[in-house]
DNA sequence: TGACTTTTTAGAATCGTTCTAAAAAGTGTT
DNA sequence: AACACTTTTTAGAACGATTCTAAAAAGTCA
């Protein structure tokens, strides 16, 4: 019942985004928004899924990450040249970095204010403003 | 005898970053140091040296850089997953990030305030807050 | 079900970056 | 200047995240 549920849920944000309910962008959405926002990378969603038992190819996993991330279901997060970052929280909000251990925590973007900046380039929008506290030296 | 003068500058931030001042470093850093702040990728820094007649192999620009980075008088910028950007401003400033270009330009931080931020987690220190206004649709 | 389009997949390819280990260069001492 | 020693540079291999390829599988709709 509640599966059935979710799955109608994650069906519909499919739809809405155009994108086909394949079984695998079923699943992987499920993974992704059930529950509370989170932040991974496409080798953690690779291996969470095997271990949920879900059959999906790592090429697959990159294909489904970046077009929930075009279809604004998922935003990326660019912390560190190493890998990206996807995040489920696609909201106004910003980012702690934990430098050592590579995690991430979310700002909430309601009442930090960037003040004092110039103008945007004569002719350029502004497509986001993104502020990054890297810190060192705690556990998560 | 002005580019002695050049040398001689070049050669005391070598060895004041604790880095001997080989023929590689003396050149790239006279490349990066002389005249106003910029913004470099490796491979853009080694095509650079080439052009100048400099014979350095692309290893030795990707270790100077990072060299260069650990000593404090580079900066390393995360925009972009695809590269990493290296700026010889290590002043407090932020950037605004060109999408469609990568171009980088610097903000000067001084007047800039990032204003109600959350407290750094429990036992975490913050190295560096990061600001980047991302603008599409302009050239430059 | 059939006809058609989209998606998935394994594996190859790509590309920025780092590693390796051997040659070259820098340094301090005689 | 030559020596002994350490550090640096280098070409090319290796690496790792990500994308590409083109063939098989799945989704869609009449």
């Amino acid at each position: 019942m509640s599966i059935q549920r979710t799955y109608t849920t994650v069906i519909e944000r499919l739809r809405d985004a155009g994108l086909r309910p394949t079984r695998q962008r079923k699943e992987l959405g499920k993974l992704l928004f059930d529950g509370p926002d989170r932040h991974v990378t496409a080798e953690a969603l690779h291996s969470e899924a095997a271990a949920s038992g879900i059959r999906v190819s790592l090429a697959t996993v990159y294909n489904t990450l970046n077009q929930f991330t075009d279809a604004g279901l998922l935003r990326e997060i660019v912390v560190d040249g190493d890998r990206a970052y996807f995040d489920t929280n696609v909201s106004n909000h910003h980012h702690f970095y934990h430098v050592d251990s590579g995690a991430l925590q979310d700002i909430d973007g309601t009442n930090v204010v960037v003040s004092n900046l110039p103008e945007a380039p004569h002719g350029a929008t502004v497509e986001r403003i993104d502020v990054v506290v890297r810190v060192s030296g705690a556990r998560q």
